[in-house]
DNA sequence: ACAATATACTGTGTTATGCTATGTATAGGG
DNA sequence: CCCTATACATAGCATAACACAGTATATTGT
């Protein structure tokens, strides 16, 4: 049956944490990883990503050349690890520092709104 | 002809300021403001706007009971003022309690990223 | 008076993205 | 042998930002 008229707010928040996904996903990529303990980790630090966008997020990122991937096979079913390239670890430092502006910048913004 | 190959940090910085752009606009309509000064004074704050993405969002916004608006005729052409309504103010508190919540999270993912 | 510019808003088309839903396949427990 | 958890993939949809173009009024310079 679900919510009628779903809240406006719950779409905003969505966008609101729709550009910081890439910059999640960098962050935890200094070390290989593959997508589903991805997810695991991201959910377990309040970034929780449904499957249906990290996986088409992890390819985005590999043909944009942040991202390295090869197949592994270990124990269990084979598994695609990813690992930032140094281009990825490079915009990544870009990125970080330009959300630490924005940051500054909403934040003026919003007390500003608040006062 | 342009760029051939665009930067893919200036796609995702871009990505970053987009959820926050309802964020900003609602912090700045506890007054009324017509759109061309309401893009002039973020723009004045580090968040510019183009026309063609403040334009609807504020239409949109007003879509969403988020804003009111009319018409105002005063000295040189009519402009349509926006301000917050009610449930604008709600969303506005609600959202800025998300995104302090989103950086805290954010932040603390980066940092250990660069750890 | 006229042209040029700044102001102010509108509309169209493109592109990118997140999500839902679904599908495939393997591993392990009861 | 089913059922769940693991692991990845993809098609289809809705939304949103921007570039670009267009409309119209006000102001300024000459």
């Amino acid at each position: 049956m679900k919510n009628g008229q779903p809240d406006p707010a719950d779409k905003l928040e969505q966008e609101l944490r729709r550009g910081v996904l890439t910059l999640a996903v960098l962050s935890q990529l200094r070390d290989a990883q593959y997508g589903y303990s991805l997810r695991q980790a991201l959910a377990g630090k309040d970034m929780p990503i449904e499957e249906g966008t990290l996986y088409p997020l992890l390819r985005r990122m590999e043909e944009q050349g942040l991202l390295k991937s090869e197949w592994r096979i270990e124990d269990g079913p084979p598994r695609r690890y990813y690992v930032l390239s140094p281009e990825g670890r490079k915009v990544f430092e870009r990125l970080s520092t330009n959300w630490r502006g924005l940051v500054g910048t909403v934040e003026k913004l919003v007390t500003e709104g608040e006062s």
